[in-house]
DNA sequence: ATTGTATATATTGTATACAATCAGGCCTTG
DNA sequence: CAAGGCCTGATTGTATACAATATATACAAT
């Protein structure tokens, strides 16, 4: 039977932390999964009505996504979810390119065998997988987020976790691009090879080089040719 | 005569912002001085008072320093100025030589005539002031933010200014080590030569080897031989 | 018709009241 | 005397009431 009858609010929902949180959680997912639209005015009393909670852990969560560069605050306009435009997404990748690399090239340094041992087993699972792209997005999001833990380093894990976030305000996958999935599964396996001989150099520039073909790929899907 | 008279509790301080802006900004001033130091511990009702606030707008300010890495927020404990031990001083400079290093290539390639000459501006001031190391640290910031700036790249200034508050956690500066002054001096120039000449290579491999040097100074400081 | 102005409504910013939780001291009990 | 449980005060989490402001609408003047 439960330990104690739980009374707090969070409890109610189920929730080992504080409601803030909660709502942060769902409002991240929400937009990733772009059920708010980048540009879309988000109103406090709607979100706290639709959680079941009051507007105060919805400010907080405001807060928080508006520090990660997901929410736009304008006072007393409250928020709305942020755009990208071309200058953005350049800059944005351009940040990505270094980190990623970075992250590739520490985790050559850094990475456990069983991190190791986990990057092959997401190669493995990218050969067998669908043509589905949303599937396939969604290992890839695994690969790189195993990359960056295998990198070894708190900031930089935090700095591209941010930038996921922000490229999830950009709609749609690369996978739509006929032919993209397989050169991803060739340019992830070079990294993770690299990797694995503990190549510092070659993990980053293998890195970089997909990031740059992935960047190529995003502008043309969506600002076309 | 004044358009109308100041209602709102911002208006009453003389502020164009919202009371939680002006919490965050006394409170960074704050924690950046030292006058809250790591580790301490921080009450929401004490700040409150301390402004003249409710703490509503206090809790807005803990969230985005929390989001910063400043404070470490627990659960039912509040907040307590982040402290940095010697793993994470070692991963945060491994995250500034990189960005460091890639803000310098960027200027290399972006930095505009005015930007430039401002670089040189402020390295005529280095060779012109005093040894107060307060008076050389405030200089090397500026420098710094100077590059960052020229770089263009707004996720990477974001970035950055992030490192050096949290860099600003570690009390006293690397300019109290004897002889960092002139070395810092020297190799500023060679940063600035190389964005001048647009060679962003030699930009990037001067900025982190000045990294690379800071972080020798920085942890013989704190941490001895 | 258009523009400027006043008013109404919607929405956010702030303060405060209340509930939940934690830390520490005190008491009980072996 | 030590160990453990319980109570109390301090502190944070949440909800709500109120104040301030922006936006939209209606109306008047040109």
């Amino acid at each position: 039977m439960p330990k104690t009858s739980p009374k707090t609010a969070a409890a109610k929902k189920g929730l080992d932390t504080s409601l803030g949180e909660f709502v942060l959680g769902k409002l991240r997912g929400a937009i990733r999964e772009r059920r708010y639209q980048p540009g879309q005015r988000i109103r406090e009393v709607e979100v706290a009505g639709w959680l079941g909670v009051s507007r105060t852990p919805v400010r907080e969560a405001f807060r928080r996504l508006h520090a990660d560069g997901l929410l736009q605050l304008t006072p007393w306009r409250g928020a709305q979810v942020a755009e990208l435009d071309r200058t953005q997404v350049v800059e944005l990748y351009a940040m990505r390119r270094v980190l990623e690399g970075t992250a590739a090239g520490l985790a050559a340094e850094n990475a456990s065998t069983s991190e190791i041992r986990f990057l092959f087993k997401l190669l493995q699972k990218e050969r067998t997988a669908g043509p589905a792209p949303a599937g396939l997005a969604e290992n890839n999001r695994l690969f790189h987020e195993a990359l960056y833990g295998a990198a070894h380093n708190r900031y930089l894990l935090d700095s591209l976790n941010a930038l996921a976030d922000s490229l999830a305000l950009l709609r749609s996958t690369t996978y739509e691009v006929p032919g993209r999935a397989g050169a991803a599964r060739r340019e992830h396996a070079s990294i993770a090879e690299a990797i694995k001989r503990g190549d510092p150099k070659a993990a980053e520039k293998a890195a970089r080089a997909h990031i740059a073909v992935a960047e190529k790929a995003r502008l043309k899907l969506l600002f076309g040719g």
